[in-house]
RNA sequence: GGUGGCAUAGCCAAGUGGUAAGGCAGAGGUCUGCAAAACCUCUAUUCCCCGGUUCAAAUCCGGGUGCCACCU
């Protein structure tokens, strides 16, 4: 039996088109992995794959929740365990895609999630609100001085979490999940070239009446994971009148690129048994590197 | 042509005699329940040019250049 597939790499870098014609060329199904892609009615900024391309071959774990509904990285991991097994099942090969590093990483490492506790969380978030940082940090100093040296203490994330479930975690340990991960790599250059491509692209496509939706929709309400993805929140701004089609379209660049700087750190130094390939190679080069890999 | 103002990093800037703040962009990194998140580190041997004053000049003086404003 062949390892499940992974194709992970910054956004832009071609991963979709390529997992297209692997799943195609080894019955495969693809599983999402990407954080966005996740959520109802936002197509077009978040570059999911299109109808058609999801008619031709089997597609997970894309539009399974509304953007207003809790979905984290411990929903994302027990899905995607589950998909596996069903095309496993069926004698298919998963192919798991995306650019979300820390699902990739739930499967991967094994994590064990701390238990959550909702009211104390609340309470702490209101507490970062209202008196900032240095109250959050006091707190842990109080209750939990040993685990607090192992974390980053100017971390909000980190210290609430902290607070909230009294432990820390951090052994990392890899999961009995059988992985050939397949990193894509793309000159800084070349990628930026596409990205702002990929934005031309995507405006013509009618992203202004999808952002012109959301924005509606949950615009009032920042918390909420969705309206911070890439490509929406640029545009508030230029909606609302206050800045230039030119100026957020700018933005939208920039959180794109940092963006993709980002994954292409976490590549680079999350995984041991990565394997990395070259996107600016055609798709027949790619395909068969990847498939010398993956037997 | 005259008068005044301004020239500090890729961009926005603070500093007005004591040895170049900060922000953005950029580079590197961290990562176990919001991750398209959050956080950390680095990034001007030099302040438009030339000369002068001074122990010491981005800061003061003279000249030049460029930009902006107003006047004719």
């Amino acid at each position: 039996m062949r390892d499940n597939l992974v194709i992970f790499g910054p956004t832009a870098s071609g991963k979709s088109s390529l997992s297209l014609e692997l799943a195609r060329k080894n019955a495969g199904e693809i599983i999402n992995m990407d954080s966005m892609q996740i959520y109802q009615g936002m197509d077009i900024a978040t570059a999911k794959p299109t109808k058609k391309e999801r008619e031709a071959i089997a597609h997970h774990l894309f539009d399974i929740v509304e953007p207003d509904e809790d979905f984290t990285t411990f929903n994302y991991k027990k899905l995607a365990l589950n998909c596996i097994k069903e095309i496993r099942r069926r004698g298919n090969n998963p192919i798991l895609v995306g650019g979300t590093g820390l699902y990739l990483s739930s499967l991967y490492y094994d994590f064990d999630f701390r238990q959550r506790n909702r009211e104390k969380r609340m309470i702490l978030e209101k507490l970062f609100k209202d008196k900032g940082i240095e109250a959050l940090q006091e707190e842990a100093e109080k209750k939990y001085p040993k685990l607090l040296g192992e974390i980053d203490k100017n971390n909000p994330h980190r210290l609430i979490r902290l607070l909230e479930t009294g432990t820390i975690q951090n052994k990392k340990k890899r999961s009995s999940l059988a992985l050939k991960l397949i990193i894509l790599e793309e000159d800084k250059d070349i990628l930026n070239e596409k990205i702002r491509q990929r934005i031309d692209k995507m405006l013509k496509d009618g992203l202004l009446d999808e952002v012109d939706k959301v924005y509606r929709l949950y615009g009032d309400k920042e918390y909420l994971p969705a309206i911070r993805g890439i490509g929406y929140k640029e545009y508030f701004p230029y909606l609302r009148g206050e800045i230039s089609l030119e100026e957020a379209k700018e933005r939208h660049h920039i959180s794109t690129r940092q963006y993709a700087k980002r994954q292409r750190t976490w590549g680079r130094n999350q995984y041991s048994d990565a394997v990395f390939i070259p996107a600016h190679l055609s798709l027949e080069e790619k395909i068969y590197k990847i498939e010398e890999q993956w037997r």
